[in-house]
DNA sequence: ACCTGAACACCGTTCAAGT
DNA sequence: ACCTGAACACCGTTCAAGT
């Protein structure tokens, strides 16, 4: 869907010189324009509100306008981004044949995400008391989560996996991932060597062994099954 | 000059009510305490030089005489804070009698460490460009973050825990720690219902379990070992 | 109705001036 | 020698004033 949206390359200039008043979808459009470069130039550090509105070429009140918040600007990026990684995964989980081949499929894309988006904000914190953020905003977010979750179950439900506890599982895996690629983004993992590949792939083995087999009491040492 | 330069205790003034001039250590010691109470309050966001300046009755200009800046202040509390963290685990760990009681011993701990240290900044991306910290702030942290890790392996050894890959497994472990311990320490965690002994524990089981079985190649499917 | 940009209330950091 | 605090260069955000 994202794709057809996205063509919104030389701006049509409907009036003669001045196109700006009247068409706030347009400006909107501008405004996220101008935030998406800055956030993909440098995470959230980078977007600045006069930058945006200088790139949008509106004044810095003028964003105000359209959003109530440097906070709620990205937000808005956000949620978008994350229909986004659905719509890559997709097609990979899909095409998985093993779990670990999801997981580090997965985990890849995510990698681009958190990048850019997960860094220095936590989004969820600001979904979790839903005042701070409007619910036309808060919403598409949670959908898009609740589609990658789905996405990502029907893939194992495909592959016959069978999680000890998947109630668990999925926040446990969400909070790994995002554990995982913060340690590759910054530049910590730069104090051992290993690569993110080796490091993807010994994950996806040992999450997928953990959550298969694991989750008996630790003091039972007979059989997996009794 | 001083001989004896560790009998700091009772700084003895010399001059009258205002002991300020001269007396660098204690000034120094001022700001820290200063920066230690506004961190434990609210973290980084909260760490602001000209609250540190007034808290330790200095002006904001002679905070910079004595840290290069707001990330160095910082970052010398954080070197202390891993220090006494690693004296908290250390008994813990000794005591420890499952690889499962060791992680959910450490994380709970951790826990602590990363709500006021860990959330906004990344000291561990300041200390792989060397340049960017002073020796004399980045040599506590590296020793420190060695010796816990020397601490859970020697607990490791004692209960005869094998892992798969110890090498890649401790960054692995580190990172998931960290990914746990900001699902928990954000708001995050209220998007599901779990609590963090629940998820802890489930964590410690999946891990151990990932840890001393698995690491093969996915494909292979006969025994464990051959 | 919508937009502007000066102004406000903050930051981290610097440095001429004091003692 | 050491400390001060005004000043600088930035922020996000607001709002009286323009069109």
């Amino acid at each position: 869907m994202n794709n057809v949206q996205n063509a919104t390359a030389a701006a049509p200039p409907k009036r003669r010189t001045r196109t700006r008043w009247g068409d706030r979808e347009g400006r909107r459009r501008d405004i996220l324009a101008a935030a998406r470069t800055l956030l993909a130039r440098g995470g959230y550090d980078r977007l600045n509100i006069r930058d945006v509105a200088r790139g949008a070429r509106v004044s810095a009140g003028t964003v105000y306008t359209y959003f109530a918040s440097r906070e709620e600007l990205f937000a808005a990026l956000y949620a978008e981004r994350l229909v986004a990684f659905h719509d890559e995964i997709a097609p990979l989980a899909a095409r998985a044949r093993t779990p670990e081949q999801l997981f580090v499929a997965v985990a890849e894309r995510y990698l681009d995400v958190y990048r850019v988006y997960g860094r220095e904000v936590n989004l969820w914190a600001m979904l979790a008391d839903a005042s701070r953020l409007p619910p036309e905003l808060a919403q598409p977010m949670i959908q898009a989560a609740g589609q990658i979750m789905g996405l990502v179950g029907t893939a194992l439900g495909r592959l016959g996996t069978r999680l000890v506890d998947a109630e668990l599982a999925i926040p446990f895996l969400w909070a790994t991932l995002n554990g995982l690629a913060d340690h590759f983004t910054g530049q910590r993992h730069r104090l051992h060597g290993f690569s993110w590949p080796d490091m993807a792939g010994f994950a996806a083995r040992t999450l997928v062994t953990g959550l298969t087999q694991g989750g008996a009491p630790p003091r039972r040492r007979k059989e997996r099954r009794r």
